[in-house]
Order: structure tokens, then C-alpha cells, then sequence
RNA sequence: GCCGGAGUGGCGGAAUUGGCAGACGCACAGGACUUAAAAUCCUGCGGGACUUAUACUCCCGUACCGGUUCGAUCCCGGUCUCCGGCACCA
């Protein structure tokens, strides 16, 4: 038997699957589609990390079975190479970033193919391709002419570190997500996309797709809806209104608080009594970070604004008007009734600044803490309300409101619409340009795209928070495409996670030049049946692509509302030491050694092996070992080869049994424990010191899409027909799967005493005479009395006794 | 604070979702082979009691306390701890 060299084996079937284009995704076929996806890497500097191939392994394995299965398989590869890091490089380098994409995208790609992934290589994509971003721009002018893209002057989140405005789904407690730096906030003009006009089909949408829980949670609470009323309250000769969830709470309202920011507040600017002290808790509002308003202690501040009272519509009684930082301009209206004995933050407010705290729900004391339970109060002090349930309450309140034409039903959503600019070089350009004579922002033709970046000098962002566009002068003016006046061109790029919004679309037809893909193409393929990706792309890159698609479904561009049909997700893999692998801890594991000094074939059932697919999981250098054994005691089975077309009887229920097994943990992110499996049956194989050849064909399929190379060297060496990848999935007989003799534990008062052997199909009558016949269980039941039998066909026998 | 998820040997993790807890692998220990080591192969491996020792047998054991059940890692109530997400969202 030749020796197990892992380089030449794998390297010899890269070759012949590259050429033979094995993994080609068909045109023309009647079999079944299944499209698997898995996230597309950003090509960094320092190459392939171990984590990235812990979900590409799991969706090859599944693409390999279902290839073996019958399906017309797409899983492709490409690259999502706009983006800061390249960037920084190349200012640090003096390379230009398509220079730096390049080489990283090639090293990306040779890491990968080490590999053996059975990527479709034939549809690598790249985002920093004109050809493709000429389509990511062909969709920003289809959001604008929605009236989805907007410019606005607004405070942004801005990144001083990365001299970058960011995105509210790109700030982590307070810091930028990219380099941790405490976001600040400036005002900029910025491209706007109107996600919020999408919250609730974002919300709907997700009915009825195979996302795991944690995915579908997390978006839901992201996007925040709430259900609530809008009340008017007459204040300082103006009309306020406040978005409140609890309008049953309406007669408890002791005070009013709006925003520091809200505009009221200069229009009220000679009736305030003492304007310059708001002014000041104004400014000290503003110098407070994102960090510190989340991150420290929230101690209560707030200004009464003197001179300004509300009168509560419900009763006509006049109540005090405060401005407080715990309201924030940017949801409702930016501005709240309080109602301190049902509320926390107005009761703590109210204790500080002793306001009275009146109770409106009876079941608490309100005096001690708010009481906010809406399940068990009955309302009180509220007149017309008195005596209710808070859901009979809110009910009539609002009808109430309705009536009086003071209010109404509002549902809110915490979701804000999407920042859409950055000042930086490598990115999209957004296809626009202001012209003063048509007043406005006029969209480039479709036929001018793609919007070409031009060449710079520096890709040196401006510390004024300019893009390096911005001094490029030839390129920003330009003319007017409609009254060919002279106009100029916007100077800030889209964000990195524009490519990424339909990337997957593009797949399906990656050289279509007339449209992004073709229609057939796309009523194909659609939807991605299954997507395996990050959980931290959960409310960035996910939500985003959702909301793309379902924007180009309503334009009747794509043929299904969703993009994913499945989504699912991987644990981390941490360093040896059970830390995230960095640099700085010194843990880091590079793949490329694992690869050349144990082989592909073990990196792959390793990380397959390593635990709970969806949990993080510690690498270990001698679990590696260990998988490395286990390859090895496969390629020695070649050894032990017996003549034979059919399973051995004594092996058949193993048999059966393993490729059910394997079938349906590959299906189920259960990858551990079909290797698992594998390995049970591998070591009744040396237990009878030979192995069948139908069995061992079986095998090798079975092991095939986790160790593609040395099964397809076994396949051959063994004399099989074709390639094992041509060939077809083992099936599995039902009835075979199960012993005909079992073993059934017996317990006596549900402790385990002994197990007996009986028919599988053996009757409650025989069943629980073979267990009485058990000598011992027949001694502990001696001179007791049996007051019950329990027999679980296939499980269990047990017998309570006095 | 709110929303998710999880606590099982020395370690990674299994357990057909109420039916023999610890599959499979790692580590460790003993043995075989070897001049020796590595590699490989065999055996053992949750804790404790009984036993000279083995076998046998028994008790305890799935974070903790309680409940339901013939029977609970699994279901219910409560407590603690850890991880992830959100965070003054009215």
C-alpha cells in the first residue's frame, strides 16, 4: 500500500476537479437547484484566518451530499474587497488599493482552493469590479427614484479614528465596531436610505423562512416595534405631542419632558423665564458622548423650563414642562408625558427633582417604586378609566382620544434609516451630482454606469471630514446630465456593506452585462435555500440584504419577497488558551501550516469534529492529531479489503444505521456527531479485522464531503468506477437500521437493575417474562409484591414493587 | 434593566427530546513491539463503599433547591453562575 502523502493526493484532485470543472453549476438541467451559501470573505492582509473555514467546510459537506444526490448544486465564491482596512494599508504602503485587493485576493483564493472547497470558481465575483459595482450603483439610483435615498443634514456617528461617519447598526456601545474608538457626533450631510419605510416587512418577512431563533430575535428587537398612542397636549401656545405606549397611564401624567434638542424650545425662547439656564443644559447635553449617555451612570439631569406650563387633556390640569437628556429627539416625537408611579426613569426623575407621583394603576406602592406591571393592575384616580383592566383601559383611552380628536393609535419602530455615505476612497462612488440650476441632487443616467472611482493622488481622508474625492476637481465638476449646466459630482462613497446587499444575486448570472441577472436566471436559482453566515452580521449585512431584496421584489426586479430561505450560524473558534484568537494574545493558528503539515483533509474533519457547530470551540493542536489517526486508520482499511458486493449480515444494521446517521446529521449542522458515527463504524471494521468492499465503497462516500481528497485517491487506487463525486449518495433501508434481538434495560422501582435480550417486536407478555426470568431480577423481586409493569416497546421495562 | 442561549468526567463534547448518563475524540495510566524513543496496537479511565485484589454487588453523580412522574440531563416553580445581543426607545 502506498504511504498516505497527503500533499501529492490533494494536490493531484485539486487539479483534476479545476480542470474538469467538476463543481460547474449547471445550465440546462431537470434536477433540482440547491443554492448554498456561505458569507464571502473580505480579502485581508493577513490571509485566511482558521475560522473562515469552519462554515465553508460545513456548507462543502452539504453541497458535496446533495451533488451526490442528485442536485444541481450553486455554491460560489467571490469577494467583498471595498473597505477600510485596504485602504489604510494602502495609505501606509503608497499602493495603490486595487493593487493591495489584488494581491490579497489571489493569496484568498489560493488559501482557499488548498483547500478543496467545491466552490464554483467559474463565478467568482468581486465587488471592486466595475462590472459588478456598476449594478450596486444601478440599484442606489432605483432607491432614489423610490424617494428611498435621501440627503440630510443630521448629527451623525462619526468615527474620529477612522475619520468616518458610521452607520447606527456600526456603533457597539458607543465605540465604533470596526476600531473601538468612542463614536462622536458631528453634523453632516449624508446619503439616507429609507429603511425605516421597510420596518414592518422586515418584521413580516420572517415568517415563514428557516432562520434559527437567535437570528430572527435579534432582527425583531433590532428593528424594536412598539404599539402605543400620540396625545396632544396643549403647551405654551403651541401643540405638543408625546408618543406614549401606556395612554391607560394618562390621568397619573404629573409633568412633561421634551428633548434638549427639540425645536419648541426657541420658538418658546421670550416666554422661558430662564433661557439661558436651558441654553446651558443644552450645550452640557450635547458635549456628552454616545459612551458616556450609555456607559455611565444614569444619574437623572434635567432643567424645569419656567414660564411654560401644559394642560393634561384629560383633566385640564396645568403640569410643569422640564427638559431632560433621558428624552431623545430621535424616536417618537421628542417628547414624553411622565408618569412616575408607572414609569421607572419619570419616577426616578420625579424623586429627584420631587415631583408628585400620583397612582393611577392600584397594585403597587408607587411611593417606593414604579409600578409598571400591566397584568395585574386595576386602574384608579383616572375617572372614566377607574375600575379597568390596563388593556380595557387602553383600549378606552384611546377611542376616547380618537373622539375627541386629541390623539390616536401609533405604532413606533427603534429602527432608524441607514447612513449611506463615507468619506472615503475605496468604496462605491455614489452615482450623483448637485446642479444648482435644477436645484438639486440629479441622478446619473443608467446608461453612464458604471461611475467609475477615478484615480487620486491621496487617498488621505480630510481631518474636515471631507473624502478624499472632495480635491479632486476635474472629477467633481462635471455637468448637469439634465440641463448641461455645470454641476458637481457627490464626493462621498457608498459603505462597505453596499456590495454585499445582493452580491448573491449576482451569482446566479455573473457575466449578464443588460442587467444585474437575468430574470431566468434569478426565477431559477431564488430563493438561497440555505445561508450559513456570522451572527454579527445578524442586524448589519443581513438586515441590509433583506431589505434590498424586498425593495428590488416590490419593483418587480427579483421574483421572491426574501432572499434566504435558511440561515444558520457558526460558534467562533477561539485559540488554545479558550481566548479569541488575536495578534496581540499570540494564539493565532495560521491554516496554511495545518494544511501543509497534516493535510486538507484533516483541517476539514477537525473543524467539523471540533464540537457544537453553532458554539464556540477552543482549537487544539492535539484534537488535530487525533482527526490526523483517524485519517490514517481510513487509508489503512485499503489493507483489509475483502472481496464482496454485499454487506456482511453482522455488519448490515451498522451499516444502515450509519448512513442514516450521517445523512441527516450533514442536514443538520450535527457534523460532530456523523464523524462521530464514522469513527464508531471505522472501529468495527478493525474489530473484524476486515472490511467488504461494498462496505467500504459505501464508507468512502459517506466520509467523501468532509475528506474529498483521500477518498477520491481510495476510490481510484480501489479500482471503483468514475470519480466518488460523480457517483451516488449510499441510501439506507429503514427496516435494517434496527436489531432484530434487542437489548432492553430493566429497572425495578426506576433504578437499573439488569437488561435482557428480547425479539425487537416482542409482546408486553414475553417482554416482561424474559425479564422475570432474569435470575437477578427475579431474586430482588422475590417476596415482593409487583403493584405495577411498565414495558416501552424498544426501551424499557420496569417494575414497581411494595 | 430587557431579550436570547448555556451550565454534563481532567478537556472538546454525546444522549433517538421522558427510558441503560458520559457515544466519539483528546489527555492520562498500564501493557505489547523497540537497544531506546517516536509511531502503531491492546487494556483501563465520573466519584465512592465492599473486597488482599479482580469479578460481583451497592451508594452517590448532569450548577443549586424543590415539584410532577413507575422513571427527569430532558417537563414545571424558584435560586446562582457564565456567554451573546440591546440598552434612558417613553
Amino acid at each position: 500500500m502506498k504511504v498516505y502523502d497527503h500533499k501529492s493526493i490533494e494536490a493531484k484532485w485539486q487539479k483534476v476537479w479545476e480542470e474538469s470543472g467538476a463543481f460547474h453549476a449547471l445550465e440546462q438541467t431537470d434536477k433540482p437547484k440547491f443554492y448554498a451559501l456561505i458569507e464571502f470573505p473580505y480579502p485581508s492582509g493577513q490571509g485566511l484566518h482558521v475560522g473562515h473555514p469552519r462554515p465553508y467546510t460545513a456548507m462543502d459537506i452539504v453541497a458535496r451530499k446533495r451533488r451526490m444526490q442528485g442536485y444541481n448544486v450553486l455554491f460560489p465564491m467571490g469577494w467583498d474587497a471595498f473597505g477600510l482596512p485596504t485602504e489604510n494599508y494602502a495609505i501606509k504602503n503608497k499602493i495603490h488599493p486595487r493593487e493591495v485587493t489584488k494581491r490579497n485576493v489571489a493569496h484568498f483564493k489560493q488559501q482557499l482552493q488548498a483547500l478543496g472547497f467545491s466552490f464554483d470558481w467559474s463565478r467568482e465575483i468581486n465587488t471592486t469590479d466595475p462590472q459588478y459595482y456598476k449594478w450596486t450603483q444601478w440599484i442606489f439610483l432605483q432607491l432614489f427614484k423610490k424617494g428611498l435615498a435621501y440627503k440630510k443634514e443630521m448629527s451623525v456617528n462619526w468615527c474620529p479614528s477612522c475619520k468616518c461617519g458610521l452607520a447606527n447598526e456600526e456603533v457597539v456601545s458607543g465605540v465604533c465596531e470596526r476600531c473601538g474608538t468612542p463614536v462622536e457626533h458631528r453634523m453632516k450631510t449624508q446619503w439616507m436610505l429609507k429603511i425605516t419605510e421597510y420596518a414592518q416587512k422586515l418584521i413580516d418577512g420572517l415568517e415563514g423562512l428557516d432562520f434559527i431563533d437567535r437570528v430572527k430575535t435579534q432582527q425583531i428587537n433590532w428593528i424594536g416595534r412598539s404599539e402605543g398612542a400620540e396625545v396632544d397636549f396643549a403647551v405654551g401656545g403651541k401643540t405638543l405631542t408625546v408618543y406614549t405606549t401606556r395612554p391607560d397611564t394618562l390621568f397619573g401624567a404629573t409633568y412633561m419632558v421634551i428633548s434638549p434638542e427639540h425645536p419648541y424650545i426657541d420658538e418658546w425662547k421670550d416666554q422661558i423665564e430662564n433661557f439661558d439656564e436651558v441654553l446651558a443644559y443644552r450645550e452640557y447635553a450635547k458635549s456628552k458622548s454616545d459612551f458616556e449617555r450609555t456607559e455611565l451612570a444614569k444619574e437623572k439631569t434635567g432643567v424645569e423650563l419656567k414660564g411654560i406650563r401644559a394642560i393634561n387633556p384629560v383633566n385640564q390640569k396645568e403640569i410643569p414642562v422640564w427638559i431632560s437628556d433621558y428624552v431623545l429627539m430621535t424616536y417618537g416625537t421628542g417628547a414624553i408625558m411622565a408618569v412616575p408611579a408607572h414609569d421607572t426613569r419619570d419616577w426616578e426623575f420625579a424623586k429627584k427633582f420631587n415631583l408628585p407621583i400620583i397612582e393611577v394603576v392600584a397594585g403597587g406602592q408607587v411611593q417606593e417604586e414604579a409600578f409598571t406591571d400591566i397584568a395585574t393592575g386595576t386602574m384608579v384616580n383616572s375617572d372614566f378609566l377607574n375600575g379597568l383592566s390596563v388593556a380595557q383601559a387602553k383600549k378606552a383611552i384611546v377611542e376616547w382620544l380618537t373622539d375627541k380628536g386629541i390623539g390616536h393609535k401609533k405604532v413606533n419602530y427603534k429602527l432608524r434609516d441607514w447612513v449611506f455615505s463615507r468619506q472615503r476612497y475605496w468604496g462605491e462612488p455614489i452615482p450623483m451630482v448637485y446642479c444648482e440650476h435644477c436645484g438639486g441632487w440629479v441622478p446619473l443616467p443608467e446608461d453612464q454606469l458604471p461611475l467609475l472611482l477615478p484615480e487620486v493622488e491621496s487617498y488621505e481622508p480630510g481631518d474636515d471630514g471631507e473624502s478624499p474625492l472632495a480635491s479632486m476637481t476635474e472629477w467633481v465638476n462635471t455637468t448637469c446630465p439634465v440641463c448641461g449646466g455645470p454641476a458637481k459630482r457627490e464626493t462621498d462613497t457608498m459603505p462597505q456593506w453596499a456590495g454585499s446587499s445582493w452580491y448573491f444575486l449576482r451569482y446566479m448570472d455573473p457575466h449578464n452585462d443588460k442587467a444585474l441577472a437575468s430574470r431566468e436566471a434569478m426565477e431559477y436559482w431564488s430563493p438561497v435555500d440555505w445561508y450559513n453566515g456570522g451572527m454579527e452580521h445578524t442586524t448589519l449585512h443581513l438586515l441590509y440584504s433583506r431589505f434590498w431584496h424586498r425593495f428590488l421584489y416590490d419593483q418587480g426586479i427579483v421574483p421572491t419577497p426574501e432572499p434566504y430561505q435558511k440561515r444558520t450560524s457558526h460558534g467562533m473558534i477561539l485559540g488554545e488558551n479558550g481566548v479569541k484568537m488575536s495578534k496581540s494574545r499570540g494564539n493565532v493558528v495560521n491554516p496554511d501550516e495545518v494544511v501543509e503539515e497534516f493535510g486538507a483533509d484533516t483541517m476539514r474533519l477537525y473543524e467539523m469534529f471540533i464540537g457544537d457547530f453553532e458554539k464556540a470551540a477552543p482549537w487544539s493542536t492535539q484534537g488535530v492529531k487525533g482527526c490526523r489517526r483517524f485519517a490514517e486508520r481510513v487509508w489503512k482499511l485499503q489493507d483489509m479489503v475483502v472481496e464482496g458486493d454485499q454487506y456482511r449480515p453482522n455488519m448490515e444494521t451498522s451499516m444502515h444505521r450509519t448512513i442514516k446517521k450521517v445523512s441527516q446529521d450533514f442536514e443538520s449542522l450535527k457534523f460532530n456527531t456523523g464523524i462521530a458515527a464514522l469513527m464508531a463504524l471505522l472501529n468495527q471494521f478493525y474489530e473484524q479485522g476486515s472490511v467488504v468492499r461494498a462496505e467500504l465503497k459505501t464508507y468512502l462516500q459517506l466520509l467523501n464531503p468532509v475528506a474529498p481528497h483521500m477518498t477520491e485517491e481510495m476510490w481510484e487506487t480501489l479500482g471503483f468506477e468514475g470519480h466518488i463525486f460523480q457517483s451516488v449518495w449510499p441510501e439506507y433501508d429503514e427496516a435494517k437500521t434496527v436489531d432484530q434481538t434487542i437489548e432492553i434495560a430493566v429497572q425495578i422501582n426506576g433504578k437499573m437493575r439488569s437488561a435482557v435480550q428480547i425479539a425487537k417486536d416482542a409482546s408486553q407478555e414475553e417482554a416482561l417474562a424474559a425479564a422475570k426470568q432474569n435470575e437477578k431480577i427475579a431474586s430482588i423481586l422475590e417476596g415482593k409484591t409487583i403493584r405495577k409493569e411498565i414495558y416501552v416497546p424498544g426501551r424499557i421495562i420496569n417494575f414497581v414493587v411494595a
